[in-house]
DNA sequence: CGTATGACGTGCA
DNA sequence: GTGCACGCCATAC
């Protein structure tokens, strides 16, 4: 086993972000501030959505990631794609 | 290292 | 309820 590096992880936060939007349950959404919350930085809500932005990976459900104003926010794959994935789901959009 | 960017959030008019 | 300005943090160059 690797010795675990004693200095910051060398984890980028991108990480740790997917790593809990990836476990956002079908049907269900999370606001970008409670995402950056959960990765341990309550306050980098605006780097979630960079890192979202710029990854474009298929291998999270970014769309169901929001504002907490309950708005879609955005998707780089277009806002329209979004939300009909969310619609689809059951999740009505303001 | 400093600047610029961005799928946000909050406060105030 | 809506619109604008500011602040915030991580990443890219």
């Amino acid at each position: 086993m690797p010795k675990k590096s004693l200095k910051k992880p060398i984890i980028p936060f991108q990480k740790k972000v997917f790593d809990i939007v990836k476990k956002i349950p079908r049907g269900k959404t999370l606001a970008y501030k409670k995402v950056a919350e959960l990765a341990g930085s309550p306050n980098a809500y605006r780097a979630i959505g960079n890192i979202l932005n710029k990854n474009k990976n298929n291998k999270i459900p970014c769309h169901r990631v929001i504002m907490l104003n309950g708005r879609i926010g955005g998707y780089n794959k277009g806002i329209k794609r979004k939300i009909f994935l969310l619609k689809k789901e059951g999740i009505k959009i303001k």
